[in-house]
DNA sequence: TTCGTTGCAAAGCTTTTGCACGAAT
DNA sequence: ATTCGTGCAAAAGCTTTGCAACGAA
């Protein structure tokens, strides 16, 4: 099913209206490349011609989270605000390689983690929903340009 | 070394001073059993006396976050706000499974996967630094008591 | 004595909420 | 016609900061 029906879906089974500004906040969000936060994504709908209100993508946000189709990932190991967005569907994996010079993310696939994951929550005796796992590195052109870390 | 005096070390290093606050602050810490919030330490250590302001706390921990003794852990795919801080050497490894049930967190412990970020930096010419591994997993009990999530 | 540090209160920010108007069904 | 959603502005919450008093070196 394409995603944006699942979200009309979930809109219908909550006995929600399927609005403008839902539609346009959710298609800006397919058109992110990168993981977002609430100024990038209001930023696009403005230069789009949208006068979204930010309550508006707050709540549409918060609706996003809780139907499963979105999802926040941390960047930083000391990020406590700006809160980051990312579209589950969008990428195979939940799984980030972050740059600790640079702060450039880029996605990793790796069937490993996976496969990790399953051992360890069957071993629990858990049920296994999700798992998103942050590396944080140093990227090779940060390590050219002498970039270190603390 | 013991981990009191590298957090003496790193204030030294900087040209710091060894307050009580600094030090009652970070033996609460140490006597944290789970990862915890800013409101949860401040009500520890008023339980133990100490009249420690809140801008204290806040301040030490970005000191104990840029020593790297310390870092941030977002527990909930939703969590936003009411960061989470964790000691870096208290744990083996930085993963959790988080019950998606009932909040509860574990610590796991699995050389699997080191392992798979090593080669996952190497193949693409990262230098490691550390990773974090959050697995969304609902546990026994949850399950037993039929709770389910969206 | 000399700075760094603390506590308080105020300021700063992000996020949430109340309410009246507007839109979807 | 109803009911839900939106925008605005105000409120709420968490975190940071300015400043005078205090304390470590």
């Amino acid at each position: 099913m394409e995603i944006q029906q699942q979200f009309e879906q979930f809109l219908s089974q909550r006995g929600m209206k399927h609005t403008n500004e839902r539609r346009e906040i959710f298609r800006a969000i397919l058109d992110m490349d990168a993981p977002f936060d609430v100024d990038k994504l209001l930023f696009y709908l403005k230069q789009q011609g949208e006068k979204t209100s930010k309550a508006t993508i707050y709540r549409t946000l918060q609706l996003l989270l809780e139907s499963g189709l979105l999802r926040t990932i941390s960047l930083s190991p000391a990020a406590a605000r700006d809160t980051l967005y990312s579209l589950c569907g969008k990428y195979r994996a939940y799984d980030h390689l972050v740059c600790t010079g640079c702060g450039k993310v880029r996605d990793i696939e790796k069937q490993q983690i996976c496969l990790s994951c399953q051992t360890i929550t069957k071993e629990l005796g858990y049920k296994l929903e999700s798992h998103s796992l942050r590396i944080f590195a140093l990227c090779p052109e940060c390590q050219a340009k002498g970039i270190k870390t603390c």
